[in-house]
DNA sequence: ACATAAAGTAAATAATAAATGACATAATGT
DNA sequence: ACATTATGTCATTTATTATTTACTTTATGT
């Protein structure tokens, strides 16, 4: 059960915000959502939380189990 | 914007579960459940995916920010 | 009253998320 | 061609999650 992630599609959809934005928005460095779009690391619920608002979508959109 | 959880009140709704089972299915120590319901900390989105799932609920309904 | 299971808690350690700084490459605009 | 912005990537450090062991306290049942 690994973790995925559409967040890269989700960030194109909601006005091609840019990787700066988003991390702006919910407070954490650039290469923090770069390293989460790349499945690099699994980040906490708060954050994925934090990014599901952003998006108004909720979490399992964005991040799901394979 | 802190992470707020009523993992507990799920536990008990789903066949009075115990913290020992739902770590199980779950994968996790028990005292990792316990200090998630005590809100000692903030789970990975994965392990909050994994938790979701058990109580077949979205994760925003266990796990909200305010 | 006693035994047992469940839950609370705490300290030490391991594993991993996240920050920071630095530099390279790709894309976009003028 | 040049400047600028966005993204990729790496190495180091810091913060936090999660494990493990161990012990205490609180139910629950007989």
């Amino acid at each position: 059960m690994t973790l995925k992630t559409n967040l890269r599609k989700y960030r194109f959809l909601k006005d091609e915000m840019t990787q700066k934005q988003l991390a702006d928005l919910v407070k954490v460095s650039r290469q923090t959502i770069h390293a989460i779009e790349r499945g690099k690391f699994n980040p906490s619920v708060r954050l994925a939380l934090l990014i599901a608002q952003v998006f108004q979508s909720p979490v399992e959109d964005i991040f799901y189990l394979e």
